[in-house]
DNA sequence: AACAATTGAATGAACGTTCAATTTTAGTGT
DNA sequence: ACACTAAAATTGAACGTTCATTCAATTGTT
């Protein structure tokens, strides 16, 4: 039965976002849950694997919002964008999925994982490549443009969600704007 | 006695940045400072101030050393300039500050701590505000200009940290003019 | 001698995990 | 439809461990 399963990362997602980790003991979770605490180490083997499992689909679900309408004929600022406010779009409406997914990739925790997400990742690559070859990109480390584009774009979401300010449509463009010309020659 | 106090604050630093919080117990801090277990509560009322003081150092020491060689008189480029080499090489030498930096800060942990550095932070907003009046930056909220220019700076820093990429001094410096332009009109 | 610093064993609570017992599900024969 | 049964799912109390914190006793300092 795969609800019991997903009631059990949807709580724990949301748990852990507010909690942290250290504070999301597996009690509260089954709780939450409204499942008993043994039948989660029926889907999963311990905690740790419950995390990891959970932090797939968490990295799972940014690509995917990412690629969405993704088309290889576009022209290339048009795809970039297409990125961009996809992933912008989706993680002002998953809050719970970015707080985790950042509390995640900055726990010594990552470091275990070795997941291997090729696959979902080429898109992006072929679009740095693609960039690089046309001259249209600075010559860098295709992880260099990377960052460039999204890095600003995460630490603005988080601050929207935290409430530090807030993130309408005119800012998003121009940071759209800002990290596109970081990137461009 | 300072010594001991600083002790305890250094272990901690570099236990926290390898192990993480949920890992690293008192006793493990005490044994590896060289002191008791009981005598942290000397100088700390419990584990949760013992964590809040020690970000509040980190977060001085970045400051301060983005400050290094600081002067009003500087043209605008400059400071910035400064700024951001000084930052990046300050992280690029104290990965164990830059790894319990961002854990903390993406830990729901920092929601209960809200410290003032207003003072140190005023060159900062110095800075953006004078290019935003002299029409140099594009028209932002200065915390947007803030993330444009460190946020790709932090992701690159901790991707060399962690042996993903090397950063040299070319890319260094590639990465430093990109964050520019990203800002710059 | 008075006070501060320090020790480390003891305490009690919290937590991850286990497992014998119970309930539910699915399959088979009548 | 029904009865029976074996397997799978589920429960929750119990276990053993780990951990933050305490404190009576000891050592060091002024």
């Amino acid at each position: 039965m795969k609800d019991k399963r997903t009631a059990i990362l949807e709580s724990t997602l949301s748990l852990i976002s507010e909690r942290g980790f250290h504070n999301t003991p597996m009690s509260l979770i089954a709780k939450t849950s409204g499942v008993s605490a043994g039948i989660i180490y029926h889907y999963f083997a311990n905690k740790d694997e419950l995390l990891n499992e959970l932090y797939k689909e968490v990295k799972l679900g940014f690509m995917r919002a990412m690629l969405a309408n993704y088309s290889e004929e576009l022209p290339l600022q048009e795809r970039f964008m297409m990125f961009w406010y996809n992933y912008v779009r989706y993680s002002l409406s998953n809050s719970a999925r970015v707080f985790f997914h950042e509390q995640f990739e900055n726990s010594p925790l990552v470091k275990h994982v070795e997941e291997d997400f090729s696959e979902e990742v080429a898109p992006f690559f072929h679009l740095f490549g693609q960039g690089l070859e046309e001259g249209v990109f600075i010559p860098l480390h295709p992880v260099a443009l990377y960052e460039l584009s999204f890095a600003p774009a995460t630490a603005m979401v988080k601050r929207h969600l935290s409430g530090v300010l807030e993130m309408d449509d005119a800012l998003m463009q121009s940071l759209a704007d800002a990290c596109w010309n970081a990137i461009t020659l």
